[in-house]
RNA sequence: GGAGAGGUGGCAGAGUGGUCGAAUGCGGCGGUCUUGAAAACCGUUGAUCCUCACGGGUCCGGGGGUUCGAAUCCCUCCCUCUCCGCCA
């Protein structure tokens, strides 16, 4: 959410400032909303002082053994229209908060004005895409010739956008998340943390899943519903929501290995083969608590930590900026980390690095004690995979596959696949 | 799932209808004393909304009710703890 008071006093602004994300902030029903809740507040509020000031008089009568009939008398009726003012109050408030959880975040001045994925503008590129001297394949295909990877199974288990895998490729999955998980919390200074994978609405409205996102994510069918968590941002950030962090405190580093689900709404016939877009998929995500003045340090920091991951497994990929119109709701920045898949011939999205600045945390009331100035103020927060697990696993059995079908295991994975050096057909 | 106890400021803990946003202690901050520190003593110390400001409103787990007035009474939900049952 942004910032009301801003809001209210440069609404031309900020809506010239959101129409380069594609976004038309509607200013009228703004306008129009806030001066009436303006007035019916005053009004409301002053009604109560005085209810406040006459129910002391008659305390104070009684106390001294006065008969308070008279002041009674006098507020007989204010109680219930204090209780009409507040119910048209609050069904203001009520209407103006939905309007104001629904408006997307402000883009960093540092980010490109574009439309979509096209003006994104590439930051870096790391390594070289591999030359084959034969006919590459894809995960599928590997995957299937190895006799270790099952998307039919799947489907007769839970439908389309599910896999099973077995042998040498679940290990392998497996071990990716450990090693990331290791180099996190190792070198990078990360506090590993376990957390639900069920949570309540009011988390997912603090990191903006909610309400707009509501068919895009998983729930159940208690009341109130559990959500699966659509990623492990959910959860990590969420445990600073309603806190006042001491800045000792600061920054927080955390990493989480969790399942993620998401319904994938609005994507049919995309990336329908294969495990890039699943219904469920592992990641390893890196969430920073920070003060504000060191969020864009922090957002460095944590795509540099990201980029580690695959420099480590030795995958070729490239940094770019979104553009003001690709970036998800809730960031102010956001670098995306792609990996080359070599059956597509391009890179495709592995991490994406945000800076939230403090639109979740004002959703969250995620604070911190400023010492200078000695009052709670908002955090930043910025969350970021590291990496996706399973389109890890894609990229190194693309990128890794040799000419008989085998996939060789990356040094850095081997010591947690006790030393495997190939996977190959016929071999656990 | 059953039975019981309980949710009050950073923490502990009083407060059962009226100057209670809340005693007291601890902690924090400032000061006196000290070469410095500790101890002792004095002072100070919740959050939030509206307002340029003055000032005012709201908050004692959440929601609702009774009342001129609710931390205090009633209803309801949630959570925590203890015991039993069940379970990994």
């Amino acid at each position: 959410m942004l910032d009301p008071q801003l809001l209210r006093q440069n609404l031309d602004d900020i809506r010239e400032r959101l129409e380069s994300r594609g976004y038309t902030l509607d200013v009228s029903s703004i306008t129009d909303l806030e001066s009436r809740r303006k007035a019916l507040q005053s009004k409301t509020e002053s009604l109560q002082a005085e209810r406040n000031e006459a129910s002391k008089r008659i305390g104070a009568a009684k106390a001294r053994g006065e008969d308070p009939q008279s002041i009674l008398d006098s507020v007989a009726t204010i109680g219930d229209q204090i209780k009409d003012f507040q119910l048209e109050l609050t069904g203001l408030q009520e209407s103006i908060h939905e309007i104001y959880s629904g408006i997307p975040n402000l883009p960093h001045e540092s980010v490109p004005i574009g439309t979509d994925e096209n003006d994104n503008q590439e930051v870096r590129k790391w390594g070289s895409p591999a030359k084959f001297d034969f006919e590459v394949k894809d995960h599928v295909d590997l995957g299937a010739d190895l006799g270790m990877m099952d998307y039919e199974a799947a489907a007769r288990l839970s439908g389309s956008r599910f896999v099973t895998m077995r042998d040498g490729l679940a290990r392998l999955h497996r071990a990716l998340a450990q090693f990331m998980l290791d180099l996190h919390t190792r070198e990078h200074g990360y506090t590993e943390t376990y957390v639900p994978f069920l949570v309540a609405p009011e988390v997912l409205y603090g990191t903006g899943q909610l309400p707009k996102f509501a068919d895009d994510q998983f729930s159940t069918q208690d009341d109130p519903p559990f959500y699966l968590i659509p990623t492990a941002e959910v959860p990590l950030t969420n445990l600073v929501a309603n806190q006042i962090i001491e800045a000792d405190d600061l920054p927080m580093l955390k990493v989480a290995h969790t399942p993620c689900f998401r319904r994938e709404a609005g994507s049919y016939g995309r990336d329908t083969r294969g495990m890039i877009r699943q219904h469920q998929f592992e990641k390893v995500e890196l969430v920073h608590i920070v003060e504000p003045n060191q969020s864009y340090d922090a957002l460095e920091k944590l795509t540099g930590h990201a980029e580690a991951v695959l420099q480590q497994l030795d995958l070729p990929y490239r940094v770019i900026t979104l553009c003001t119109g690709d970036m998800g709701f809730g960031a102010a920045k956001t670098y995306d980390i792609e990996v080359w898949i070599p059956s597509q011939n391009q890179y495709r999205e592995i991490s994406s690095c945000s800076n939230c600045e403090a639109f979740q945390a004002r959703r969250m009331k995620a604070r911190w004690r400023n010492p200078e100035s000695g009052k709670p103020e908002l955090l930043h927060t910025l969350n970021g995979s590291g990496v996706a697990v399973g389109r890890a696993l894609v990229a190194i059995m693309e990128n890794f596959q040799n000419s008989d079908g085998s996939i060789s295991v990356p040094q850095v994975i081997r010591p947690y696949m006790a030393g495997m050096e190939q996977i190959r057909l016929g071999e656990g």
